[in-house]
RNA sequence: GCCGUUUUAGCUCAGUAGGUAGAGCGCCACCAUGGUAAGGUGGAGGUCACCGGUUCAAAUCCGGUAAACGGCUCCA
């Protein structure tokens, strides 16, 4: 047999049989590295432990304790769902199904018309199936088939027949366990002892290759770890989430609602949810106008018009509320973005080079015909106010610009205590380009330019094709929501289409006419959306300033203290604190206990002492200590907590502002 | 929009061999005047999402519609 030669991680080399695994090799190196083997890379591919190597190759041995060892159990999770799905409803049509992010999946779909799919009171059930095998540490075996023999195999099952066709290569890799044959995971392990602790979570629908126009498939979703630990500390973080869900919160802390009856994804703001919006609408009105923006106001109904030559009517008529016909020809339109607004607000006037960059800026209300399966508490709404703002620029003013628009965001999260982002940069897709504006130049020009000024102040990034806008690339700040969903927060987009559709000029230093590009950015995005994020990252604890009650009076006795109690009340009031007596006539602890459970910031209880040396009694949110204080320090530490925003210092010091400084 | 599940009091939820409804919290009243997370008693509150069908009789069975939830697709 010939000999091939493997190089390990360290560089040290070894030459063994052509066909040996890695399984073998772990063995060849030690007994505890072929215990805690999962699977291989051979030339950085993942491959089963028990797949031979036949070339030579680097290797490196995946354990238990690499990400791609827990890909490999999950992998293995989703192969025996398919098993016991298969054992249970033999019937039934398997798709795909592999390991993700927080777990795997498998999809399945019953072919007989009208009938039950699979759904979650099902899941013990095969949870249990799946459970045996692991008992019995039933092995998964690897084998070769032709290409010919499986597609007989799957002759029956139109979506794995279609995955067989894919496949390249006359002999395909397959797993096996008992008579169950699949295949195009990645790498499985041969024996089933190691998931343990595993759990199915539900079940969903999904299309079949994520292609809206395809049939759907019933996904099964379910989480594996190593250890029960590891499973346990999961479903707690689960746990957390519901807790986090800003839909929860906002009910228990009565911020909004939305009322089906009267519309659905059309949100109504509680006086406290109210009190919230208007302090961070304030604060970012301000801060725009800090910056060198100007503030304005532009209607939300439209000559239609407008939006067709903008191109939206074109892109996103599906999404839009039809029109409406006024009866004489004219038909308005709910407008579903702000940038045309400020493009009649450029081209009101005459633009010299000397005003540049203008900076348009409005918490512009839009509506947007949102499908019904996608609206979710405030996170996806039919109307909603967007933080909107459109800089028209010289072409050589892009790069600074762009450099000032980071700033004011990364100021803006300092003061949010906003910490958990990335940057993405958003291409167009260069497989689909139909859907964009057509000007190959100005993309590559554009996209050019965006990674040129991440580059130049030296921040990560990760590049994404296909999440461009129609008229331009993007920088997206993508944070994630408490159920784990990526969400854009900020957005900054270059745009060379609309001046062009729209023939913006500005009169040049030359006296000539000369095109400006357009900047879109967003900031907080939209008030609904920012909210529902701001709950979820405070859980609901929101930060002083924020907060809709920032200071409960709890007199001990309502008739001895009330007087003192309204008195302070009166103090705080002049100092612009949001503050409430509660004057109902319950027990003090009852009362505490609601004042926590509403998450207000600072609590204070008056009683005969404090009346007697004007002082308060201090209980912060979540703390079990108080803590006696002069009246008067009291009001001064109050006052400094609000004018300190949300900042904690952690985001103050990121990497990025410094960045940023440093340019 | 698609697949699945769900919809009973303001909130969280009970309520199946079909016989016109319950609990806890909250709300209101009275009693208790209390020192750091729920004091006591009583009361009000529901066309059982909506529309239609089966039945002597429907919260309960069937069909449709709407909305919510979990995903998928989409997200200017």
């Amino acid at each position: 047999m010939a000999s091939v030669t493997l190089t390990f991680p360290d560089g040290a080399k070894q030459q063994v049989e052509s066909g040996t695994t890695a399984l073998d090799v772990a063995k060849g190196i030690s007994n505890s590295l072929a215990k805690a083997a999962v699977a291989a890379t051979v030339n950085g591919n993942p491959v089963d432990l028990l797949a031979p190597i036949k070339q030579d190759a680097k290797i490196t041995i995946v354990t238990k304790k690499d990400a791609l060892g827990l890909a490999v159990l999950r992998n293995t999770g989703a192969f025996l769902l398919a098993a016991a799905v298969h054992k249970s409803f033999p019937s039934y049509n398997l798709g795909e199904g592999k390991a993700q992010e927080d777990g795997f999946f498998y999809d399945t779909d019953n072919p007989a018309n009208g009938e039950n799919q699979i759904a979650v009171t099902d899941l013990p059930a095969l949870e249990k199936e799946m459970k045996a095998a692991v008992k019995d540490d039933d092995k998964i075996e690897r084998v070769l088939m032709d290409k010919e023999e499986l597609a007989k195999h799957f002759e029956d099952d139109p979506y794995k027949a279609a995955l067989v066709k894919a496949q390249a290569g006359v002999q395909i890799p397959v797993h096996k366990l008992g008579d169950f044959i699949d295949f195009g995971y990645g790498p499985i392990l041969p024996d089933t002892k190691l998931l343990k602790h595993f759990s199915l979570l539900s079940v969903a629908g999904a299309y079949w290759q994520g292609k809206s126009s395809n049939p759907m498939l019933q996904r099964i979703y379910g989480t594996a770890f190593f250890g029960a630990d590891e499973l346990e500390a999961d479903a707690k973080r689960r746990a957390d989430i519901k807790e986090r869900d800003h839909r929860t919160i906002g009910r228990e802390l009565d911020l909004f609602f939305v009322d089906p009856s009267v519309g659905a994804g059309l949100a109504y703001w509680m006086p406290k949810g109210a009190t919230i919006r208007r302090t961070i609408e304030r604060y970012i009105i301000d801060k725009e106008i800090a910056n060198g923006y100007e503030h304005v106001y532009t209607p939300i109904l439209a000559n239609l018009d407008l939006y067709k030559q903008s191109g939206h009517w074109d892109h996103y008529k599906d999404d839009m509320f039809p029109p409406m016909d006024m009866g004489d020809g004219e038909m308005l339109e709910l407008r579903p973005m702000n940038c045309p607004s400020h493009i009649q607000i450029y081209k009101h006037h005459i633009r010299s080079y000397r005003e540049l960059p203008i900076r348009i800026a409005e918490l512009g209300m839009m509506h947007r015909y949102e499908k019904s399966g996608a609206l979710s508490g405030l996170q996806r709404v039919r109307e909603m106010t967007l933080n909107d703002g459109h800089t028209f620029v010289a072409p050589d003013q892009i790069q600074d610009e762009f450099k000032k628009i980071l700033t004011l965001m990364m100021d803006v999260y300092a003061d949010f205590d906003i910490n958990d982002y990335s940057f993405r940069l958003s291409y167009r897709d260069p497989k689909n380009t139909a859907k964009y504006f057509d000007d190959d130049a100005m993309w590559n020009k554009s996209q050019a330019m965006l990674k040129g000024a991440m580059d130049d102040l030296g921040l990560d990034y990760y590049e994404a094709e296909g999440e461009a806008a129609f008229y331009g690339p993007k920088l997206d700040v993508q944070t994630k929501t408490a159920l784990g969903n990526d969400e854009t927060l900020s957005t900054i987009q270059l745009d060379f289409m609309m001046p062009e559709k729209f023939h913006l000029t500005y009169v040049g230093d030359d006296g000539e006419e000369h095109r400006p590009v357009m900047i879109h950015r967003g900031v907080i995005s939209t008030m609904e959306r920012f909210i529902a994020y701001l709950t979820e990252i405070y859980k609901g604890a929101f930060p002083t300033w924020l907060s809709p009650i920032q200071c409960e009076i709890i007199p001990v006795n309502t008739d001895l203290h009330m007087d003192y109690a309204l008195e302070i009340k009166k103090r705080l009031l002049k100092e612009g604190v949001r503050v409430e007596v509660d004057d109902r006539n319950e027990k003090m602890g009852y009362k505490i206990r609601e004042s926590q459970t509403q998450k207000i910031p600072y609590t204070l209880v008056v009683g005969d002492e404090e009346k007697k040396d004007s002082s308060v009694s201090v209980r912060r949110y979540g703390e079990d200590k108080t803590e006696s204080q002069d009246l008067e320090m009291f009001i001064d530490a109050i006052v400094a907590d609000i004018k300190n925003y949300s900042r904690t210092g952690s985001a103050k010091n990121s990497k990025v502002l410094s960045a940023l400084d440093k340019n």
